[in-house]
DNA sequence: GGTTAGCACTCGAACACTTTGAGTGCTAAA
DNA sequence: TTTAGCACTCAAAGTGTTCGAGTGCTAACC
């Protein structure tokens, strides 16, 4: 198969094809593609080029007697013509973006109502992802104190969000030595990944912390959680029943699959991971590698900082037959919104860029 | 009728017929239940006493010529009965608890898991519900200085968790004046609730602040968010997927209409909020005020702190034919270890109490 | 040579019809 | 009061038929 052999005819009645069961889901015949005004030529002639259509790998027919359906590579190709012209503006966005643009949340949250946009835009299902950081670390710790036996670590992550922890403590604390307890914090741990925190360093700190032995060892507890949980990466979905609609998924036990493997995340979190980081990505059907997304397809794109990092990125999951032309557009249109907020056109600070320098344990 | 008019014969087959229904999900016929060693008389027998039980309002026949199954007030006479006697201890949840009194999250994190954990237990979908508080407030305001342009502002809240906004302000800040911020701020709206926050106190929010006016709005707005979040309660679902698994949900429009109930949270959050305070809540099908729930039942406990404060709620949802046995006594042990939790077995704490004396500007 | 009309063929969907079996209600006997 | 027996009901599952949308192929047409 050389490159590009399809005849304009061919590509017209493919994209006709694909644009006809995108809208109503049924396999398209011959016949119904007379009345696109666009093709101009007989039922029968149609059939032909169907048939090659098919032979070539773009079609396929559910049963010997019924229309035509698009193959995933049918998908892919229609996917590709569409990359470059659909980042137009979308008039139903403007408004919303607005909205964005008044919340001074952090990353995790703008991601999060990035989604519900995406979802409610689109009508699939919307999805968060933040992703697993490389080495993600705690660059700064500070108390609040309470009273003599509690008070609040509150930890400023590499990955621009903000974690406390209460702790209680049976010994008797001062407001003297309890400022004294991030500056042991931040002597130790501050700027160390997960990895890189070793048992000296821990020795260390309890070394430091000698009067208050027992806060030490519920301190390293709550760093290391802490720890956990930044690594973790994330993934959040919404408007899970906007799939619902979608016959495809009237059959339970093909939904229950899917739902099943949304839950694990970490099988999507890595196949996102190794997505495109510059364009948008589009797994449809069985390019995806998870087996249990064989009927669905993921388009999702990375969302940067303005140092080019990737601090999350958005998406939606729908069935093979998406309306591609209105998720790509929506999604591109939301990320770039996103990014040149991020780029510093409101209060959203990516705040770990600004530690470099700022850095400061006194 | 009268108080309590069933027989003990009746009552025994009553409870045969929700225990098997219960299991197999099936109408429950005469023959079927004679192989219950419980119940020892024939087929025709059982038929009279379930033609009674009918009539009583306890059982219902789906169609005239198949078994019957159990009505809402069939359940509820079970469920009463079952009352009192649940709270044994759950092996299985040993183990778990383990789990959890490692963590020392923060109120909100903990209903999180306990809801996942009743939901893994129990097979249904976990509900973990944060209420709507009468007056939350900020009880206090802490600031970590960045850098000349950017701090982040940490507040503690009245109901035990901590919530960060990072602030950019164009004008140059020094440490000495970023660490005013919070004196400001705490000696204008801690302890308020967003009811009395009125114009003369912004407006000598933003008399203190002169000197960084722009900054001042930016704090308000975000006061006035975290306000907004915290007042409006919250309700997170674990494991909506269980619920695919009964064939009740098979039938797509039904599980539609339940999850698009299950994302209207205010209506949710209503039903819990007028649920019963001390004991375990049950709404079993067209006992709930939300129309939509009337094929499922929803079960589930308020969760206080020593104070006899209620800080959130934990329950599972189901279909109509709900294992209650086992459902009220997971949630019943799950509530009862988080209380005792709160009562400071561990390192959790709701730091709003503390505040009471703590509170200092200083 | 590409295009079109015509025709036989295929096969799922829909419908009517029958069978099956679990379950009931009623009655008469124990 | 309990039980056995029997006629009856009705959903579910199976069978057969029709219907129609759609195909592939062939032959005629431009």
């Amino acid at each position: 198969m050389r490159g590009n052999e399809l005849s304009e005819r061919k590509k017209l009645i493919l994209k006709a094809v694909i644009e006809a069961h995108i809208e109503t889901g049924e396999p398209v015949g011959s016949k119904y593609l007379t009345e696109n005004k666009q093709i101009s030529c007989s039922s029968a002639t149609i059939r032909n080029e169907m048939s090659e259509l098919e032979a070539l790998g773009y079609l396929e027919q559910p049963h010997t007697s019924s229309g035509r359906i698009p193959s995933d590579m049918g998908y892919r190709f229609y996917v590709d013509s569409l990359k470059g012209g659909y980042a137009k503006a979308n008039a139903e966005l403007e408004g919303m973006s607005e909205l964005m643009k008044n919340k001074m949340h952090e990353i995790d949250k703008v991601l999060e109502s990035a989604s519900k946009l995406a979802s409610s835009l689109t009508n699939y299902t919307g999805i968060a992802i933040k992703p697993r950081p490389s080495a993600a670390f705690i660059s700064r710790f500070e108390i609040m104190y309470l009273d003599e036996h509690n008070f609040i670590v509150v930890m400023l992550t590499s990955i621009g969000n903000v974690k406390s922890r209460s702790i209680a403590c049976e010994e008797t604390l001062d407001r003297e030595n309890a400022e004294r307890i991030p500056d042991c914090l931040n002597a130790c741990f501050a700027g160390l990944s997960a990895d890189r925190i070793t048992l000296p360093i821990v020795m260390k700190f309890e070394g430091m912390m000698s009067e208050y032995a027992g806060l030490a060892g519920t301190l390293i507890k709550s760093v290391y959680e802490v720890m956990n949980e930044i690594n973790g990466g994330s993934l959040r979905y919404s408007g899970i029943d906007h799939l619902l609609q979608y016959p495809e998924f009237s059959d339970m036990s093909r939904f229950k699959e899917l739902l099943g493997a949304l839950e694990n995340q970490d099988d999507i979190l890595n196949m996102i991971s190794d997505g495109d980081k510059e364009d948008i990505s589009v797994y449809i059907g069985s390019e995806s590698p998870l087996k249990v997304m064989n009927n669905s397809s993921i388009v999702f794109k990375a969302i940067k900082d303005k140092e080019g990092k990737t601090v999350g990125a958005i998406g939606v999951i729908g069935p093979t037959r998406m309306d591609y032309a209105k998720v790509l557009s929506t999604i591109s249109s939301i990320s770039g919104n996103i990014s040149s907020m991020l780029d510093g056109g409101t209060h959203i600070k990516n705040v770990n860029n600004l530690l470099g320098e700022g850095e400061d344990n006194g």
